[in-house]
RNA sequence: AGCGGGGUGGAGCAGUGGUAGCUCGCAAGGCUCAUAACCUUGAGGUCCUUGGUUCGAAUCCAAGCCCCGCUACCA
């Protein structure tokens, strides 16, 4: 097992709040990393913000500010969604408008000029004169703009520099054949595949500077701003030092990325062939999640269905909001949120399952076992003092190691229920009248069943985790539930 | 239209040839250590439809119906 592993998020692009479905993207990659750190490897987490491009210059002036002063603000509410995550400690936030990042965007941009693979070009944009925006083939209904119908869609035409990603289309078929975990889950490989077997066009990834100023420009050429999409992704290999500190970027290459479906293209084709255009080894794996919906609908203001993970996560805190991501969404799918269902969700497992056992066991051990440091000389039950790690408990990992956190966390859960099965079986707390020695090697077995739990939670509720190896050290009972009930 | 995924008790899902299962919800009983928590049992299903293969199909094959994703400049 190689030492380093890095793993990163997309970063969000910061035109609108941090919503929840960027919120399971940052807690599966903190998962995966804090299982990984718990098999001895060392991590580097990088998420972000994105924060260039003609939209957030329009937000920001929408909201009265400069581009600087409105990326600022919405860069610090993205960097607050991480410790309202419980995400891990030591995460990089790369900011796209970090000096350091702007150079090494630059020189991606040489390199792959170098190569041969970025060239100039009549580039038609279509352009909406009712919105005064330019619109994607996709963004208009039968040649018309949505919103607009009755205005033809002018074409502008403007020289920008484009990508030779036809070059790359043998190269990324070879990519996907030679390793087909690349991308997971496979149904998304499949696309991708799809995608690009049915031949690639070259793509622009500059614009005019005087219409489009808010971005990084162009090398050599001050007349073009990069396009964001080859800014934004470049954060990848400059978060880890590409182009200034080699030493670092060899170390913790090849990333392990997350990214939403919505994403599946620009990560697992263009970034890959961007990659090989400068000669970089490829991504090690990218992990598709899929959507996060609201009452059956994508979420929407006009629509009132967004769900705030800020909310959540002050109404019920961070672990809560952890536990349902990671448990009660499926990790490749779309799932559907309501803040019903979290209840429920909460209510059922957290307070009444694992809260409650924490509880019932912790009352016991404190009222009938000697203190913790008897418990550890072996003396009552030597199976208390056992040190287990998260490689004990093998079915847990399998799961983990395939990023079904949902059917990791079901067996972690299945064990909760035997617990509060054993204890009405074995009744402690009126065997404690007639055979106290017998009642308490059954409370000590529980202390340990309680132990082994918190191993198996670390990765997905640490601070949870931590509190309970705590109360079973200190032998304590928890001051105030776990998880109140709501 | 093409390619891909899917249609399983009230809800959400698992199950890929051999008596239909889990979580939540619902009902009854039990327990009292625990956060009115916990345990047991029960009710509830034409496993989309039709035809086929098979001793036997939710599971394989064929046709049909329905839903969803992808079919490039959506950060």
């Amino acid at each position: 097992m190689p030492k380093a592993l890095y793993l990163t998020t997309t970063l969000p692009y910061v035109n609108a709040e941090p919503h929840i479905g960027f919120a399971l993207e940052l807690v599966q990659a903190d998962a995966v990393a804090r299982a990984a750190h718990l098999r001895g490897q060392e991590i580097f987490f990088n998420t972000g913000t994105d924060e260039h491009g003609l939209k957030i210059k329009r937000t920001a002036e929408a909201a009265g500010l400069t581009p600087q002063a409105y990326v600022d603000q919405m860069a610090e509410k993205f960097r607050r969604l991480l410790p309202a995550l419980g995400i891990w400690p030591e995460a990089n936030f790369i900011r796209t408008t970090n000096p350091a990042h702007v150079t090494a965007a630059q020189e991606f941009w040489r390199r792959a000029a170098a190569a041969g693979d970025i060239y100039k070009k009549d580039y038609s944009l279509k352009y909406c004169v009712g919105c005064e925006l330019e619109k994607t083939e996709s963004e208009l209904v039968d040649g018309h703009c949505p919103l607009h119908p009755k205005q033809e869609i002018e074409l502008i035409a403007e020289e920008n520099y484009f990508f030779r990603f036809s070059k790359y289309e043998s190269p990324l078929l070879e990519l996907y054949n030679s390793r087909p975990d690349l991308v997971l889950p496979e149904s998304r490989l499949n696309e991708v595949k799809a995608f690009v077997g049915r031949g690639l066009q070259d793509f622009s990834i500059s614009r005019s500077a005087a219409k489009q100023p808010w971005g990084i420009p162009v090398p050599d050429d001050p007349t073009q701003t990069m396009y964001v999409w080859f800014d934004a992704l470049v954060n990848y290999v400059s978060a880890i030092g590409w182009g200034s500190d080699e030493e670092k970027f060899k170390n913790w290459w090849p990333v392990v990325q997350f990214a939403g479906k919505d994403n599946l293209r620009q990560q697992s084709a263009m970034w890959q062939a961007m990659l090989m255009s400068v000669c970089l080894p490829p991504s090690k794996q990218i992990i598709i999640h899929g959507f996060v919906t609201s009452g059956g609908q994508k979420m929407s203001k006009s629509l009132g269905n967004v769900i705030d993970p800020f909310a959540l996560a002050n109404d019920y805190g961070s672990e809560a909001v952890r536990y349902f991501l990671l448990r009660h969404v499926q990790p490749f799918e779309d799932t559907d949120v309501t803040p019903e269902k979290f209840k429920e969700a909460y209510n059922a497992n957290l307070a009444n399952g694992l809260g409650n056992l924490v509880s019932r066991v912790m009352k016991l051990a404190s009222d009938h076992l000697p203190a913790s440091p008897e418990l550890q000389r072996g003396e009552l039950a030597p199976a208390v003092v056992e040190e287990r790690t998260l490689e004990d408990f093998k079915e847990l990992n399998d799961h983990l190691t395939k990023f079904e956190f949902s059917r990791a966390m079901d067996e972690i859960w299945r064990h909760i229920g035997l617990h509060d099965a054993y204890i009405q079986e074995t009744k402690p707390f009126s065997l404690i009248k007639t055979e106290p020695d017998k009642a308490r090697q059954i409370i000590a077995k529980l202390v340990q069943g309680l132990a082994d739990l918190a191993v198996c939670l670390e990765p997905f509720l640490p601070q949870t985790s931590a509190t309970i190896k705590n109360l079973v050290k200190e032998n304590k009972t928890p001051p105030q539930p776990l998880f109140p009930r709501k």
